[in-house]
DNA sequence: TTGTATGCGTTATCAA
DNA sequence: TTGATAACGCATACAA
């Protein structure tokens, strides 16, 4: 560990350590000499000001965290790609959090983190109905808290969502014009925001279009690939939907399988689209449709509107929300047969 | 900012701050009703224990920091998930850095973190030929550290790497034998020990196979995606390969959209095959044939290794390198015609 | 412009 | 078993 404090360094230049601290902050009075002669021996003995002595002292620890449901996911990591660019330009660090959709995990990691680790939190939150009160608990000492993508609506703090609807409802009125009639829709986190959001407007199309909703055709999936596959391949035989619409990426990855395995043909078939932000969607086999949501830009932009938060509290309405848009990108996976 | 703290807890249930604090560590002599009376207090003030300040006290933060060439990124976004995993499980929090290849941002980073914020860390190096020295310098105090898949050679201490060179060795076979006479090489990081050992695979198997060496089919690629592209079209056309080997997986996609932006097919005209983690290669048109790093393997066993050294630090050989294997999966963008 | 003294919240040492 | 006190490294109010 590295021992060079401030003492030290005020021991080797025969000064006081305040003065010594002094070089280091801009506005404090200091002369120009001193204040070389510290920072040519701070370089020369390598010295790192201690984080968290400084942080104790200040009240802030210049660092945010980031909690998302998984890791190891395209879109979560375009996002905290997103974060992690703003963070660095500002100096911050980021502390990065998987639930793993695991609710405890969540009140967990927020409940921790309010003990000074982070100045700030941007969560896109887990995927079980729960009680969401925790975060109202800590009410007034609240850190400032940012969702993106997953929210909980009952929760009063600044957003940063896509336009679900209206690309659900875009996704499915594509499918209906390409001449779908059994539109299946893939759901999982039902209970979540997003997931009746999304739902919404695949249903409103629906009737829209005056196709009849059959609630047969929502399929219920799980976290689980391989079971989700099988499920799949149960419910293409059965139902026989002639087009399909994912409400996440990793659907429209099982779809695929599943169509391979029971040899339906997409777009013949099947067709399908679903909400993904992966950048080779063009090069599957067919070139997948999608509504490709800003992955990058909603971190980013969660990022702006946190440290606008903590730069400046009062300028920033906690219902403010702003909404990015996705885009449909209509690709073979849906094109007419 | 939680205000809840020790003097607080202890005010309010007439102890001293030293017996409240003790009430949060196993070890020290309490009275069991007291300790009770105390955690049941916290519990309904939620109290969290500062962090900052216990840590400066104790001079260690329960914290290692990841630091990676990129984020948004498949393979490493596994990797940290992998790290995430262990971490998590040990009670550590991460902190995340992206390079962007920089290399003056890895020295930023790795300085800054010897100030105590993290106890250790895991690197995969960012991707210039440079001075590692800095590394050195940091000599005794240096924070136990950690590399995974991009290494550098020079600097002493634990590894986690794939076996590159088998791989490498048996990609090119693979495509020797499903009749490729003009292996192109796509090469990034030819300074980087990684890129090298790669490059030496595929170079003895060629030898090995009485395949001649040819200068020309070694293809430097950027870090761009476009200009990629641009340059394997040029590439493609002037050279006529027959087969084509991607020492990382962007490479593999550039190689398909140069494809088909002048009709090369997949795999008549050309075989592809590349290292990728990428899930969903076998969704690919056509299905791409992959040298699979077990990437979340590969961080799980390097953030084990990191504990290892922070538990026990005499007890870890910071020469030990611990090589977890690659495996190939021949797909249809290798298929004999 | 520089130095002295104090406190941030916690833990450890020592005394009671 | 509990309490008083010092110290971790830094930053600031105040004094010089």
């Amino acid at each position: 560990m590295d021992n060079v404090n401030i003492k030290k360094l005020a021991q080797a230049l025969n000064l006081s350590t305040s003065t010594v601290s002094r070089a280091f902050r801009d506005n404090s009075d200091i002369s120009k000499e001193t204040k070389e002669r510290i920072l040519a021996m701070a370089k020369e003995m390598n010295y790192q000001p201690n984080h968290y002595a400084s942080n104790l002292r200040e009240q802030k620890s210049k660092t945010i965290a980031i909690i998302v449901p998984e890791l190891g996911n395209n879109y979560f990591s375009l996002a905290i790609q997103g974060i992690e660019k703003v963070a660095s330009a500002k100096g911050y660090h980021i502390l990065v959090y998987s639930t793993n959709d695991q609710f405890e995990k969540e009140v967990s990691f927020i409940k921790h983190l309010h003990n000074g680790r982070a100045d700030g939190i941007i969560m896109s939150v887990s995927g079980e109905a729960n009680d969401h009160n925790y975060l109202n608990e800590l009410s007034k000492k609240r850190l400032p808290l940012v969702f993106f993508d997953r929210v909980y609506e009952d929760i009063i703090t600044p957003r940063v969502i896509t336009n679900d609807y209206d690309s659900s409802f875009s996704a499915t009125k594509h499918l209906i014009q390409q001449g779908c009639k059994r539109i299946a829709y893939l759901a999982v986190n039902k209970t979540l925001s997003i997931g009746k959001t999304r739902m919404q407007g695949y249903i409103d199309a629906l009737k829209k279009f005056k196709i009849p909703f059959n609630d047969e055709l929502i399929i219920d999936c799980t976290n689980n690939y391989k079971e989700n596959i099988e499920l799949l391949k149960q419910a293409f035989t059965n139902l026989k939907p002639d087009g399909v619409f994912t409400s996440v990426e990793r659907l429209a990855f099982a779809t695929y399988y599943a169509c391979y395995d029971i040899k339906l043909s997409i777009p013949d078939d099947l067709k399908v689209i679903g909400f993904s932000s992966l950048a080779i969607a063009p090069l599957l086999n067919p070139a997948l449709s999608t509504i490709t949501q800003p992955a990058a830009e909603l971190g980013k932009t969660a990022a702006e509107l946190l440290f606008k938060m903590l730069e400046n509290p009062s300028d920033v309405d906690l219902k403010s929300e702003v909404i990015l848009n996705s885009k449909l990108y209509p690709r073979e996976s849906t094109s007419k047969v």
